[in-house]
DNA sequence: ACCTATAGTGGGTCCACACCCACTATTACC
DNA sequence: GGTAATAGTGGGTGTGGACCCACTATAGGT
């Protein structure tokens, strides 16, 4: 109770506080494991958007994930350059590039998946199944309400 | 449905994604608060610290936080100038300097926590009071099983 | 006294992220 | 056909966070 370590309560009483702590070392959990396979976040993000959406026009892409245009370039570069991702022009509109998913960059998805479902589960340990799923209701509701994330 | 801005299911099934976006929104529209004054989150910290456990060793407040104490020097340091702290040399131990929050600290706290908690509704609003508490409830007991937070 | 450890401080590095601009290639408009 | 808009790219900038080291002052151990 006493703990010289423990945080002010003025702040493990803001929801905000939590959700950022908890929210940052998510984070970071799976960055550090993501990077072993030379990976960031947004290589994630761009293999599940072309997983669950089929292939994109590189700008889809950036607008769909809230990212740069340029900054999406460079991600697609790499993931393109490690073979999980193909970029082919566009015939109808020479100016597109369309980003698809090779099999390589389906089964890496995989891979990532389950690793980001390990940390998940080290990270949500304390609760119960029942209470992972109602956290999950909850966070789902507040993501969607979320400006820029209409479902 | 067909929202070409909407994100990827295979991430927001995941609640590591949802918390680390939540917590990030909350985080940035805090800080963005905060800016407005002057500050940023972690002169924040550390004045919930000393309101909530009184005055400390300015090590004792960077252990407490987890944060560098190079780092928080200048924090402390930074707040001494606003008349929001004082540090007093502990005349039992000379090296230290112990930091008090200022009857103007307090103030500030009162007021940040104001803010904090108006960011807080905007950002659950689409849930109710009790799932608030709820969300809050398994937030804080994932919170506490982070390493270095035991209660 | 001497040596080691600790508190605070100033300085710097490294990294990730978010932006922004300029430029080329291509298309659309009129 | 000429002009404006758009897709992608390369390059650069600014910021915030975490980290690390060197240095001074003081304390503690023997």
């Amino acid at each position: 109770m006493n703990d010289p370590d423990a945080a002010p309560p003025s702040l493990t009483g803001l929801s905000t506080y939590l959700l950022s702590r908890t929210g940052k070392a998510a984070r970071a959990a799976l960055a550090e494991r993501l990077a072993v396979r030379g990976l960031r976040l947004w290589h994630m993000a761009v293999l599940a958007a072309l997983a669950d959406f089929g292939p994109h026009a590189q700008r889809d892409l950036a607008s769909r994930l809230g990212v740069d245009p340029s900054d999406m370039a460079k991600v697609v570069d790499q993931l393109a350059s490690a073979g999980r991702v193909e970029r082919v022009r566009d015939p109808a509109d020479r100016r597109r590039l369309t980003v698809t998913a090779t099999e390589e960059g389906r089964a890496a998805l995989a891979e990532l998946d389950a690793e980001a479902r390990a940390v998940q589960d080290a990270l949500l340990a304390p609760l119960t199944a029942a209470e992972r799923e109602q956290l999950h209701a909850l966070l789902l509701r507040v993501h969607l309400a979320l400006p820029g994330n209409a479902g």
